[in-house]
DNA sequence: TTGTGTATATTACAAATGTAATAATGAAGG
DNA sequence: CCTTCATTATTACATTTGTAATATACACAA
C-alpha cells in the first residue's frame, strides 16, 4: 500500500457502499447511492471513474460489465482521513478533539462503557 | 453566526495564526506562516483576502497596514470541521472513530484521565 | 444485419484550491 | 515634486472537485 490517496467528499459517499458490499456493477453502486444523494447517474460514474483512477478502486470485466471493489482498505482510509483532519484542526493535540465529541456527539451508555475501558486498557500499557 | 464557511486546508494554517493572537499585521502573518512553511509572501496574502471575502477574517485599517483578526470563532470552526469530518467518515457513528484516535494516537496520562473524568459526566448525564 | 437499448468512455464546464507573479498605490525621504 | 520602498490589489494559471451531458460501442432482438 503506497498511502491512500486524497478521496474527496463526494468520493468518499462511493467507496464506502463499497466497503459496505463488494463487487458491485456500478450500476449497483448507481442504484443504492441515487437512494440517499440527489445526484444524477452520470455523476456517480464520474466519480467511480475518478476512484479508479486514483486506484481506490479497482474492478473486474464480466461480459460487458465492470464490477468494482475496493483496493483501499477502510481501516487506511479512515485513518489518513483523520490523521489529515487531527492536523489541520487540532495540530495533534490531541485532547481537545476527543472532549469536544465526547461533549457534543451524541454517546450511547455502551459507547461510553467502551471508550472507558479502552481508555483504561491505553492507560496500562503506558 | 451565520454558519461557518468552508475553510481549506491551506487556509486553516492561516486563521489559526491568528487565534494564537490578533490582531496582527499581513506582514506578521507572513512571517509566522513562512517560518512553519514553504509558501511565498505573496501565497499567504492570497489565502489571506480569500479568508476575509468568506468573512472568516475581519480587518481594519490603520494607517496604509490592515490589521486583520479572526471573525469566526476558533470553536465553532472547529466544531463544524469535526461534524463534517465525522459525516464524511463516520457517517455520525462517533464510538469507531473514538477508539481509532485512543488507540492510534498519543495520549499523555493526564489525557486518559482527563477523558475519563468527561466519560463519567457524560454518562451521569443520560 | 440493423436497430435499440444499456454500459462504458469522452467531453464539458464552473467553482474552489494551491501557488504564485505582477501591477498599482501611497507614504516617506531626498 | 519625484523616486523608492513597502503594502495592498489585480491577475494568472494548473488541479481538483462537483455536477453533468453527450458519444460510442456492443449485445441482443427482430
Amino acid at each position: 500500500m503506497k498511502g491512500t490517496p486524497k478521496i474527496s467528499e463526494a468520493e468518499w459517499e462511493v467507496i464506502r457502499v463499497l466497503w459496505i458490499e463488494s463487487p458491485l456493477t456500478a450500476n449497483k453502486i448507481v442504484e443504492k447511492l441515487i437512494a440517499s444523494t440527489h445526484w444524477k447517474a452520470t455523476t456517480i460514474r464520474t466519480l467511480i471513474n475518478r476512484l479508479v483512477e486514483k486506484s481506490v478502486l479497482g474492478y473486474e470485466k464480466r461480459g460487458r460489465e465492470y464490477h468494482y471493489y475496493p483496493l483501499a482498505a477502510e481501516a487506511d482510509c479512515i485513518r489518513a482521513e483523520s490523521h489529515s483532519f487531527l492536523r489541520r484542526v487540532y495540530r495533534g493535540a490531541l485532547n481537545p478533539i476527543l472532549s469536544a465529541f465526547i461533549e457534543n456527539e451524541e454517546l450511547s451508555p455502551e459507547d461510553i462503557k467502551a471508550l472507558k475501558r479502552i481508555l483504561q486498557k491505553k492507560g496500562r500499557k503506558q
